[in-house]
DNA sequence: TCAAAAGTGTTAAGTTTACACCCATGA
DNA sequence: TCATGGGTGTAAACTTAACACTTTTGA
């Protein structure tokens, strides 16, 4: 079908896609973010970005930048809304819309990473960011840990394997708040998608900690989630 | 400062707002919904929507079509996300972005939505939408839904003065279940920024019913709300 | 042998749910 | 006087929160 100019008299603007991209290090959300090494605001840092493309949806565009800086494929990643405002880039006129995702810290391409001068930084000692990157990081930051609050989403920053303690410390630093270790495991012990396996963690202890897994497939079967 | 075309390679697109336009009648939740006139897809209901201009940011963009339509101002609304898919709008590629707003059913202009052909339908027997209306719809009944059971933002869609059955009425509507009277009484007498007046509305029982009122000052200092 | 992390149950407090009858009034 | 919607309290069930000691093992 031919196109036809219905909308000539509109106009256009950039579009353009921003990834908060959380891992999780020694118990603290971290945030994959690049350092610019040039003027204008050298020195800021800013979240991983792009321009849409004719021929991608806005998803897409999002999925591709992220698969840009990280080398990963089919990640995690949620909306989190658009930014308008006129005067939000000051360079020029461009509406973006910002994705997070989540992504495990020991698996990404770190010599992408490196070439983009990306550092993982700790997302409770910020340094400044450009623009309105800010408030998209706080936004994507409260989006994550109500949508944790109630789907198992938080697997998607831990290894295929891990620990209670592990998982714990995640959802401490996810919720901002200690827990109690023994309600946790039980809260655990009753979510059967949770599987233990066979295999110990002698890593962090002596003694060794059991490793657990998570079964999506159990889960999409049972559907109950509460941490 | 003069502006540098910094992005000058980089594609351009056609952004729209649309609004989903929530109402509050005989027990049901309603939306305004707008009937096409023409072909193509004549016949067939639409949000209404408008496109993005130069000189306002995404948000205002969003506040001018509804004040359009309603002739209303100040009403709450919030951003439930981009659609970017390359073949949303068959006649050329546009990227929308959806709100939701709440009015009073009885408090709109009703010259201009009769003008634009637009009614209020129930949203539990909508009709076919055009696009991806419908996802935008579903998406946004879930945000409601999810905000109004930890923010007080039911009350935008009620009289200022309202009585403790229309609220109840309100709320099994936005959350698709009957609740126990008793129980939801017990609720409302523990929130203290919703205030019991004077007044007696005989509109809709012969003994009358007692006319409550919500104070967004005392909201905002006490801040717990749970329907 | 001891330091360090892992593992393990019970009780009290708080919250949520279920439930049925009387009241006031206009027609 | 009666039909209609408005108003009211209590007890059981369930959920959440608080709390401390033993185990294992490598250094």
């Amino acid at each position: 079908m031919l196109k036809r100019n219905f909308y000539r008299e509109y106009p256009k603007f950039y579009v353009a896609v921003d990834c908060i991209i959380f891992g999780f290090n020694k118990g603290n959300l971290n945030l994959l973010l690049l350092k610019r090494k040039f003027e204008p605001s050298k020195g800021k840092w800013s979240l991983m970005g792009g321009f849409v493309q004719k021929d991608e949806s806005v998803d897409e565009a999002a999925k591709r930048v992220l698969k840009e800086l990280t080398g990963l494929d089919r990640v995690y990643m949620e909306q989190v809304g658009a930014f308008g405002d006129i005067e939000r880039d000051p360079g020029e006129r461009v509406i973006s819309i910002a994705y997070y995702a989540l992504i495990n810290i020991d698996d990404y391409d770190k010599e992408s990473v490196q070439s983009y001068n990306a550092f993982w930084t700790d997302i409770n000692n910020l340094p400044g960011l450009i623009f309105d990157h800010r408030e998209m990081v706080d936004k994507a930051r409260t989006r994550m840990k109500q949508k944790a609050s109630y789907k198992p989403i938080g697997f998607n920053l831990l290894p295929k394997l891990f620990t209670l303690t592990q998982l714990q410390t995640l959802y401490e630093a996810i919720y901002g708040e200690t827990m109690d270790k023994r309600n946790f495991h039980k809260r655990v012990a009753e979510m059967d998608f949770i599987e233990m396996t066979d295999e110990i963690d002698k890593s962090s202890s002596k003694r060794g900690a059991r490793l657990y897994r998570m079964n999506n497939d159990a889960y999409l079967k049972t559907k109950k989630f509460k941490i």
